[in-house]
DNA sequence: ACATTTTGTAGACGATCGTCCACATGCGTG
DNA sequence: CACGCATGTGGACGATCGTCTACAAAATGT
């Protein structure tokens, strides 16, 4: 539709058209200052060193930039955590083996999985940080979006446990639960990594540690009181519809509220 | 400093002064509308029905509005909590138990314990979700506030798992690990039972068989191969000091960004 | 070669913003 | 009563904003 070029789709993309400098600039202005709703038009194309109309050339509001940067950065990081774990999928240790040995058995892999998402997020902070900030941020459509990105994590999580470790024989649905799980608290793990780099050993440990565990709990539970588990329905649907608007009134097109000056801090006296 | 009178502190407060009905409608337009950072302050004011000139005689600037409502309403959830868990301190059971009866004998404190936050939650929407937003948000003095806050309630999670399962022999570091683990985790199971009203029996199942399952995989991890479990040192300090700040080059007075009209969907024309 | 689409620029309009100033009111204390 | 103090009001300023219309240049298809 817009660049009829492939585009390989690098971010910082240097000789590419304003499309991605657009983005790029978004990107590291809403990181470093405010939510992507909050900037502002003329900030941005300020930014990309563009008109202010010439944003909408590429774009009709902010939540079609974010989403743009959404695809582009989450299928990357999908397509790499995909492809990273189908070329670790050495076939399965002993089958018959003890919950511990399983465990053990699986702890290279889990290291290998945290460390290549820790390595993304470390590459690409200010996508990260923008993701994180508009999970619960601003507008419903960019929410939905981050939220489905998480989901599409989880499942392909899911699958490729359900393959490497069948073995390990857990049901669909708890699968699908512990993997969300962990998605989400790989998002907490992943700001303390970009947030305290001196201690980015730990934290790397703390999230291998915390997935070994959920596992652990899980097989452990499996093998005592069945009454402790229920799991009842397919935890949770792939995001279904909208259905219910949270504004108010209407849905709002893009953003809205912000202000003019703000504390802007009349840098310009 | 500010009210004389001690103000019991009740949120929507209506006879109250203009401090709370400020707060109040920052919340609330906050959740529903944009990040605190990104408010107007005219749009706050005239939501609060006062003049714009008004909240200069309450707060400096967001950042200060936003740290009087964390030190209120957290304050409020963090004493709940506590009361509640201390109302619930029944003596444990069978001191010597297999880790199943543990287990099993905590289901009611934690199916309680969610519970509270749950309820907490559904009953100050618009404060959680102000919380979570600036959690990731804008201004570092509110990121600061919150994590803070959440550390709080890990660490007194972890006291009072502490006294009431010390025969569950966990370390105190990783038992702070796994508090506040839990406590991230509580803020997405928060954030479904707010957005989804009818999977809140579900989601509330979740949360219980999540902190269930991260229980019961420290205690199988514990008693299994240890060289999966270093813990290193205390897991991760109650927050130093800044130390650095995350902006560019002067530490932002309180807000920034944000524009004037934006998207504001030129409601009256 | 020429028309069309895409991409980018320039200027202007009305609206909202943060902030400052001067002024008005209620209240307790001397 | 006079005084200080907290609280609230109204008007005005300069600045930034989103968006609109009109025009320019490069790329593209035929």
């Amino acid at each position: 539709m817009s660049t009829r070029s492939p585009e390989p789709a690098g971010l910082g993309a240097r000789g590419a058209g304003g499309r991605q400098r657009l983005i790029a600039a978004a990107l590291e202005l809403a990181s470093t200052t405010r939510s992507l709703a909050s900037l502002g038009l003329r900030e941005v194309t300020r930014s990309a060193g563009l008109a202010p109309n010439s944003f909408y050339r590429h774009f009709r509001s902010f939540d079609e930039l974010g989403l743009a940067a959404v695809d582009m950065l989450g299928g990357e990081l999908r397509r790499g955590l995909r492809e990273r774990r189908r070329r670790l999928a050495t076939p399965p240790a002993t089958p018959l083996a003890t919950p511990q040995q399983i465990l053990a058995g699986s702890q290279s892999l889990i290291g290998e999985t945290v460390g290549l998402v820790l390595d993304f997020v470390a590459e690409h902070p200010t996508a990260f940080i923008v993701g994180m900030r508009e999970l619960n941020g601003s507008s419903p459509v960019m929410r939905r979006a981050v939220q489905q990105l998480m989901e599409d994590f989880a499942t392909d999580m899911a699958e490729d446990v359900q393959a490497l470790m069948s073995f390990a024989n857990l049901g669909p649905a708890a699968l699908q639960e512990i993997s969300r799980q962990v998605i989400r608290q790989m998002m907490f793990f992943s700001m303390d990594y970009l947030e305290q780099p001196q201690r980015r050993r730990d934290i790397r440990a703390q999230a291998e540690r915390f997935i070994l565990r959920v596992f652990a709990g899980e097989m452990a539970m499996g093998a005592m009181a069945p009454a402790a588990k229920p799991v009842e329905g397919s935890a949770q649907k792939p995001l279904k519809k909208p259905a219910r608007a949270p504004a108010k009134k209407a849905a709002r097109k893009s953003a809205a509220g912000a202000g003019a000056g703000r504390a802007s801090r009349r840098v310009s006296p």
